[in-house]
DNA sequence: GTTTACAAACCAAGCGCTTGCTTGGTATTG
DNA sequence: CAATACCAAGCAAGCGCTTGGTTTGTAAAC
């Protein structure tokens, strides 16, 4: 399945809102808002105008601003868990899984959804301590993911360290190339930094 | 030099804050209340209220609450780029070198400074552009140390990747583990943590 | 094929509260 | 007796969110 039949079926599902949707437009401005001003920053009034609509108007779609932070963390953790699924599918040996996931969540943190991954890992003090719990609980089918590719590896002996330890390390280290990765300019690729990521690893 | 040796020194130039000045207390409590609630989450009330005065009287000591972070920011900088200098002098290998380096960042976000080291990392958003164009100079120092020692590594062969690359991997790796290392409970001491980093890169 | 019905989407206005910061005055200290 | 540190009070602006009413899209009823 391509990433944009994913979309499709999740969207199908109802599990994602569509992006040219109203609700699904709104998402992607708070997004866009969120990652560049932090979702404190970012009032109400912001996120009506990037919609081209009067900020009342937005307590019609969403019951609370951090609703709308909720929701923007919950269709993203939903998508990427999808991607990272089918990326991992594909792949055939260990090493080639982990480059997978490697390689696709890179392109989740610096592609189209890069704006939404950003919220998700940088905005987490903003929600409410229930939301929390419902985002932690998603998340943990995410790392599921990570972690039984990571003890995979680690049971062949190609991985010297802790699988833990090397997810947290990954999730830092792949979380920030969002502050300093712009493949468009300067030459490295997303293929050619997932190959340093892979190199500083001994991989 | 010991740490507190280095702390004393930079007092006595007026480059940092005595922790036990007025002015000192507050910023220790601005970094805590910073990283624990976010900038924007904190108010010039709660800071007032950790310092146990009114509110108002913050203006006597920092014109804005902006000059604050900045100064949180700063002060950090300047202890840090200190203590990390000390530790890469009294090494002896390059790989050694790395190993004091990561160390000691790791001890920085997750001891004393831990507070205001992740001030640091993830507030910058809520700096003014002149203020973050300050803070930035003094970070290119403190980066300057990371690269000389990975370069100096590079050279000798020990690293397959591009030294810049691996920084700043390593910048996101470890301060990441402030979201999730606990170095009192669970039995991973900072020079464990220090040596699963190491064997991650397979050094 | 026009009319009717109704819900969804939106606007204009503003409420109540919190925010960063100011002001004028009072202790405290060397 | 000056300078420093602080308090008590409050202002102007901005915040999330509510309210009452209007427009728009859709589809059945006639």
């Amino acid at each position: 399945m391509s990433p944009n039949q994913i979309l499709q079926s999740l969207i199908a599902e109802q599990l994602v809102s569509d992006p040219n949707s109203a609700r699904g437009r709104l998402l992607n401005e708070a997004a866009r808002l969120f990652r560049d001003k932090g979702y404190e920053r970012t009032t109400v009034r912001d996120l009506a105008a990037a919609v081209g609509i009067q900020s009342g108007s937005l307590f019609h779609h969403f019951r609370t601003k951090e609703e709308i932070l909720k929701a923007v963390m919950v269709e993203t953790i939903r998508l990427n868990t999808a991607l990272m699924q089918a990326a991992a599918d594909r792949a055939g040996s260990p090493r080639d899984k982990l480059r997978a996931l490697i390689r696709t969540e890179l392109e989740s943190i610096n592609g189209q959804t890069g704006e939404a991954m950003a919220v998700l890992v940088y905005e987490w003090r903003s929600l409410s301590e229930s939301s929390r719990a419902e985002v932690l609980k998603l998340r943990d089918v995410y790392e599921g993911l990570w972690l039984s590719v990571l003890e995979e590896l680690s049971g062949k002996g190609q991985l010297k360290a802790d699988p833990f330890i090397v997810r947290r390390m990954l999730t830092g280290a792949l979380s920030w190339t969002v502050t300093w990765y712009k493949p468009e300019r300067g030459g490295l690729t997303p293929d050619g930094l997932t190959d340093q990521v892979m190199a500083m690893m001994g991989l």
